[in-house]
DNA sequence: CTTACGGCCTGGGTGC
DNA sequence: TGCACCCAGGCCGTAA
C-alpha cells in the first residue's frame, strides 16, 4: 500500500531515468481510473519529461511545453492501493492489469499497472496545480515540531483520524500511522487536542523516524507495492504493530490488538498505548450489519 | 465550519 | 472444484 515512503521510493527511482526523456507514444488499456484518457492520449506524445516530484502520495511528472504551445502540463499519478509505476525495456513482458504504456525515446517504457484500479491518473495545466494539490496538509518530513503540534492541537478529532487526513498531513496512511503511534506510545483513539507537549514531541519524532527509516528500507511491501524498477521494499520486516494482531509487543510482550478507528483497522499495544480516559473507546454499537450486493 | 460514518470502487485471498 | 464474502484506502455524500 503506497504511502509516503513508497511513493518517495518510486519517485527517486523515476528521477534517475525520466528527466530529459521524450514520450513517443501512449497506449491505454482500461481507463476508468483516468479523469480524461483522451487528453492523455492526445497531449503526451512528443512531450519531454522535465522533473519528477512527490506531493503527499501524488507523483507529479512535469512536462515541458512544446515550442508552439502555451504552458507546461503536469501528469499526476496516485497509486491508490495497488498501483505500480515502473520503467522497463519496451520488450519486457507485460504484467497483468497493466493499463498505460508510455514509450520513451531511449527504448524504454513507463508503465502503469494496477490490479484494483483504485489509483488515479490526471493531466492538468501547471496553473491548475494549486486547485488540485493546494488543499493538502503539511508534509510530515518538512514540518517543524511547533507546526506539527499547533496544527493537530487545533483540531477536535482522534489523533489517528487526523494523521490519516490528507488535508491535515499529506502522505501518511494506515501503516505509518499505526507504526508512529506505537513508537510514540499513544493510543489511536486519543483526542489530538488533549495530547500534552511531551506526547506531541514523541509523536513528531516517531513520525519522522518511522518515515525516514521506511524510505531507507525502500518502503513496505505488504501486498503489491514495488518500486520504479519492480523491486519490493523491506520495511514490512520492521513493522512493530501493523498486521501483528495477537503477536507480542516488541516493548512489553503484551498481545497486539486490532480495533477500528476512523473506519480503519488499527493495530496497537493495549499496554504501551493506554486508552483515553472516560471511555472514548466504549461505544461498541452492536447493530445489524448490512451486507449488500 | 468541523467531525463521524457509511457506501462505493475492484479483485485476490480465504473458508466453506 | 466452485463460489460467496471480506477487506484494503481514498473519497464523497450526508447527518449532526
Amino acid at each position: 500500500m503506497p504511502e509516503l515512503p513508497e511513493v518517495e521510493t518510486v519517485v527517486r527511482g523515476l528521477q534517475l531515468v525520466l528527466p530529459g526523456r521524450r514520450i513517443l507514444d501512449v497506449r491505454l488499456g482500461k481507463t476508468d481510473f483516468m479523469d480524461d484518457p483522451a487528453a492523455i492520449e492526445r497531449e503526451l506524445p512528443g512531450k519531454r519529461i522535465a522533473t519528477v516530484r512527490r506531493h503527499g502520495k501524488f507523483i507529479v511528472l512535469r512536462l515541458e511545453a512544446a515550442d508552439d504551445e502555451k504552458g507546461e502540463l503536469l501528469l499526476l499519478v496516485h497509486l491508490g492501493m495497488t498501483g505500480q509505476l515502473i520503467t522497463c525495456p519496451a520488450e519486457a513482458p507485460v504484467l497483468p492489469h497493466t493499463h498505460a504504456f508510455f514509450s520513451l525515446d531511449d527504448g524504454r517504457e513507463l508503465r502503469y499497472t494496477d490490479i484494483r484500479r483504485f489509483g488515479r491518473m490526471q493531466l492538468i495545466a501547471s496553473g491548475e496545480r494549486a486547485d488540485v494539490l493546494g488543499g493538502l496538509g503539511f508534509d510530515p518530513l518538512e514540518a517543524s515540531e511547533p507546526e506539527f503540534r499547533a496544527t493537530l492541537a487545533a483540531r477536535r478529532a482522534q489523533v489517528k483520524a487526523l494523521l490519516l487526513d490528507q488535508h491535515v498531513v499529506r502522505g501518511m496512511g494506515n501503516i505509518y500511522t499505526d507504526e508512529s503511534l506505537w513508537r510514540a506510545r499513544i493510543h489511536p483513539r486519543r483526542m489530538a487536542a488533549k495530547l500534552n507537549r511531551a506526547e506531541f514531541g514523541r509523536l513528531y519524532r516517531a513520525v519522522q523516524r518511522v518515515l525516514t527509516e521506511a524510505i531507507r528500507s525502500r518502503g513496505s511491501s505488504v501486498s503489491d507495492y514495488v518500486d520504479a524498477e519492480g523491486q519490493r521494499g523491506e520495511f514490512q520486516l520492521k513493522h512493530r504493530v501493523y498486521q501483528r494482531e495477537e503477536k507480542q509487543c516488541f516493548r512489553c510482550r503484551a498481545r497486539i490488538r486490532r480495533i477500528i478507528v476512523a473506519g480503519r483497522s488499527s493495530y496497537f499495544c493495549p499496554s504501551c498505548q493506554r486508552a483515553p480516559r472516560g471511555g472514548n473507546a466504549r461505544r461498541l454499537r452492536v447493530g445489524v450489519r448490512k451486507r449488500g450486493r
